[in-house]
RNA sequence: GGCCCGUUCGUCUAUCGGUCAGGACGCCAGGUUUUCAUCCUGGAAAGAGGGGUUCGAUUCCCCUACGGGCUACCA
């Protein structure tokens, strides 16, 4: 059975990034029918955030993709985070020892950011490897009292990488990559505090919890012949691995950062997290979020770009993932997300929160026309706010508009549909009853359209002015008439 | 700097040696509409450059350029 896993760290709020590697994740494990796993990378106590944890999983389950084992889901080859983990490393970092692939280091953190800068001086990369490891304090270069009596305090555990071969290593996507292990340094494998690196608990941890397919990030590609070397290490089967393309930021010149979102006015994240609004707050559907996630460094093959997850879970395929970085673009994004809205049924619509929230102070009927006209008009439910403001008493009037309407007369329109409206003359008949009188008293429709409008909804756009009369009902439509009626009597008078 | 990966319209992408290089977002024009928007139709818009291989290269190979990633006891 295939088995994947998202293996984030708990250092901050998931970002966009890290959700679309899940989706990659959760996808092909729907699609071969395995599991996703959630491992919580938390190896590093001083980058913990509290908190993140939890984010990482709703995150999760706001898109519809709950892990089938987890910190939060239970499982049997937990536990599934690494803090909690630390024997398993402690024994099997033992068994690189024993082996000889492995080795202790005694160097101070001191002494080797002075080799560092030494060697940036000569304007070479500084590399603790096998060139140049017997000329630090190391269990290679210490007789056995030595390093006994250097493990009283601390140390650091390094992977020995031999010199003079070629290491090769395959990626789903790009193929195979090659590089001589003379390229390689010695990984610190196990730090001083206890814990594992990335690299050896990545490692250890996938193969104990039965990883079929590693699929994360291309940041990760240029450690694989390190990871490739840890299998060999412990003569264990390599699982398969995929690594994706990065999010560019929107102009293509690095990574996808939290300052982009901010410079340019749209979330990186997927939830609310402290003052950082996410795309849920924005107004996305989870739907939108992994539809236009998964076309980033994705492709179906087919010409159709709107999909549900569900679709997705069949489509998936990794012949489809790219292999150059895509940039973000907020616009197709919320394209995205108005095609999703779309496709909702103003039922449907009404079950959002968002909807609920906005619409709260209508009747059921009100609701359920509001929502059928401008389900239509929305990119994001934000939008909502805006399209509901005409429905609510009071309404701003847009100044501009009613001054240059003013020459047109827009009063004898006004009283004619006060009239109208007075003899109570239901408001479906109001239209055809307007546009006759209109036509014989030779007054342009649009003469008649935009005074009417502006008296009811204070401006010149909106949904269909018909529709909206309706929702407001007689009395109410005839009482803005009135209230617009004396506001432009004063306004012609002054 | 070193190593690794990449490069088709502005952006996301299709093409698995022979295509008028297709679609989508955005943009422009037109249509529908009482308005704005939606929606529909149409349009402009691309193979980084140079060498090979081949009857034929966007497609395969090499070089260059450009871009990205990595280069921690961070992941």
């Amino acid at each position: 059975m295939e088995r994947v896993r998202f293996a984030p760290s708990p250092t901050g709020p998931l970002h966009i990034g890290g959700l679309r590697t899940a989706i990659f994740n959760y996808l092909y494990a729907r699609k071969h029918k395995g599991a996703f796993i959630l491992r919580v990378e938390d190896t590093d106590l001083n980058r913990y955030v509290e908190g993140s944890e939890r984010y990482i999983q709703e995150s999760l389950e706001w898109c519809g993709m709950v892990p089938d084992e987890g910190p939060f889901n239970g499982g049997s080859l937990g536990p599934y985070r690494q803090s909690e983990r630390k024997s398993i490393y402690l024994e099997y970092i033992q068994i690189l020892l024993a082996k000889g692939k492995a080795y202790y280091a005694f160097d101070s953190t001191d002494e080797l950011s002075a080799a560092r800068s030494l060697a940036e001086l000569q304007g070479e990369t500084f590399r603790y490897g096998a060139h140049n490891r017997a000329n630090f304090v190391n269990s290679l270069t210490l007789n056995e009292n030595e390093i006994e009596e250097r493990k009283k305090g601390d140390y650091v555990i390094r992977l020995k990488v031999d010199p003079g071969a070629i290491i090769s290593v395959f990626d789903e996507v790009r193929g195979t990559v090659s590089v001589a292990t003379d390229e390689l340094d010695d990984k610190v494998l196990m730090k001083s505090d206890g814990m594992p690196t990335y690299h050896f608990a990545n490692v250890v941890d996938d193969y104990l919890m039965k990883i079929t397919c590693v699929i994360r990030g291309e940041e990760w590609l240029p450690s694989l012949p390190h990871h490739q070397l840890l299998y060999n290490a412990f003569d264990w089967k390599s699982p398969k691995f995929m690594h994706l393309p990065l999010i560019l930021k929107p102009n293509g010149k690095g990574k996808l950062s939290k300052r982009d979102g901010d410079k340019d006015g749209f979330p990186v994240f997927p939830l609310q997290w402290k003052d950082n609004v996410g795309f849920k707050e924005k107004g996305f559907l989870p739907e939108s979020m992994v539809n236009y996630l998964v076309l980033l460094g994705w492709n179906s093959g087919k010409e159709d770009e709107f999909f549900t997850l569900s679709e997705l879970e069949g489509l998936f395929s990794v012949s489809g993932v790219q292999k150059g970085g895509a940039r973000f673009d907020y616009e197709k994004a919320r394209w995205i997300n108005h095609q999703h809205l779309l496709k909702k049924t103003p039922q449907e619509l009404l079950t959002l929160e968002a909807f609920k929230l906005a619409l709260n102070n209508f009747s059921f009927d009100q609701k359920f026309k509001i929502a059928t006209i401008i389900k239509d008009r929305l990119y994001t439910l934000d939008d909502i706010q805006e399209e509901v403001k005409i429905f609510n008493t009071p309404y701003p009037f847009d100044n501009d508009a009613i001054e240059k309407l003013l020459p047109k007369n827009p009063l004898q329109v006004l009283q004619k549909a006060e009239s109208i409206l007075n003899s109570g003359e239901h408001t479906v008949a109001l239209k055809e009853t307007l546009l006759d009188w209109a036509k014989k008293q030779s007054i342009s429709v649009g003469v008649l359209m935009q005074s009417l409008r502006i008296a009811l909804v204070g401006k010149l756009t909106g949904p269909d002015l018909f529709d909206i009369i309706e929702i407001l009902g007689n009395s109410v439509s005839l009482l803005r008439i009135k209230n617009a009626i004396s506001y432009i009597n004063l306004k012609q008078k002054s």
